[in-house]
DNA sequence: GATTAAGTCAACCCGTTGGATGAAAACCGT
DNA sequence: ACGGTTTTCATCCAACGGGTTGACTTAATC
């Protein structure tokens, strides 16, 4: 019963993949919760379920874990790039991100001003995409490509960024799967009047 | 010499009015630059230049002159409502309360979902505005009008609220008056390209 | 000027938080 | 089986942060 090869063996008393796993997800839903200052350790190995020493033991302590965290969303980033998309869609996967723990923790990041929160390489290849669609009249043209791309990506991030104003003014929880999809079809349609079809 | 009625004589010892004005100011600034968590009362009051123990004495603690400044603000929004003026002009005047210290801890509670940010009577008024431009032509009649408030109004706090992206994006400063202004103009163009009219 | 109240301050208190220590438990190769 | 290593845990500790206490100082009132 030679088992040292079964990959991450489901039932193992010990298993330190599962564990470091364990505490990055916990931890990316505290501190996109919360924001870092005010997360407590504790809950973070409350909520994966281990002892909170380990925190130390695999990422040096807290601050360790945050970086680990904000390192590897920009690989999951690149992912969402998904090459050159319709802008409509692109916008449309940018506001689900909003749903999401890395995005709650993007946003904080990015008014902490702690660490880049976004890859660089993942912004250039976006304004430059939207150089492209200015190049091809979907977009005006006399507009700053850079600019436009922040306003739109603001835009979409709102049901994050302004979570509670959004709530006062519509009245729903931002946070559900169907404000965010009825959000991105007005933002579709509103970079369709941008385009100049109506 | 009955001075009794010297109007917050600007050389006084003591005054209690310049004190609490001196902690909210402080306060804000620091509120804003690290959201509530990760603010020192010690650093408050530092910043005022008083003992720390006023901010007991006059605010009940650390919450209170949080809760404050909530409220305190609320009746400053209103003023910037100022009846209805174009569109580009209430967004610029948004994008400019992007820099203040307000605007900052707005973001921050915005975030945190600790209190409500936003004056609701303000957000009504800024709602009946869009459905007026809506009605006579200088937006999209087929959008929603909380919905466009909403991604205005996120677009314009984009200097504030994705500010690290906002630095990566352009490569400068995005609190500083010449940003803001630069930005607001793109924001003017951009609903004039809404409106149809390019 | 004496008495009283309001404002300000330095020092201490105590709960909280992140991290450290050392031991126990599970895994590994032999 | 067994010794060594890695992973996990219960407990403890020092630093920090917000709040309180009580004394001192200034201003108002008599």
């Amino acid at each position: 019963m030679d088992q040292r090869r079964s990959p991450t063996a489901s039932e193992r008393k010990r298993d330190p993949e599962r564990t470091r796993a364990l505490l990055l997800e916990a931890a990316a839903a505290e501190f996109g919760a919360k924001g870092y200052a005010a997360t407590r350790t504790t809950d973070i190995a409350a909520r994966a379920g281990v002892n909170k020493q380990l925190i130390s033991y695999y990422f040096g302590g807290k601050e360790g874990l945050y970086k680990e965290l904000a390192t590897s969303w920009h690989s999951s980033a690149a992912e969402m790039a998904h090459e050159d998309q319709p802008l409509d869609v692109v916008l449309s996967s940018f506001v689900a991100t909003t749903l999401t723990d890395h995005g709650r923790l993007w946003a904080w990041s990015n008014l902490a001003g702690d660490s880049p929160p976004t890859d660089e390489a993942f912004l250039r290849g976006q304004v430059d995409q939207m150089r492209e669609r200015q190049a091809k009249g979907e977009l005006p043209a006399d507009l700053d490509p850079g600019l436009l791309l922040l306003a739109l990506m603001a835009a979409a991030a709102a049901p994050l960024t302004l979570r509670q104003t959004a709530s006062q003014i519509t009245g729903e929880d931002p946070a559900t799967p169907e404000f965010a999809e009825k959000y991105a079809a007005q933002l579709a349609l509103l970079v369709r009047h941008l385009s100049g079809r109506s």
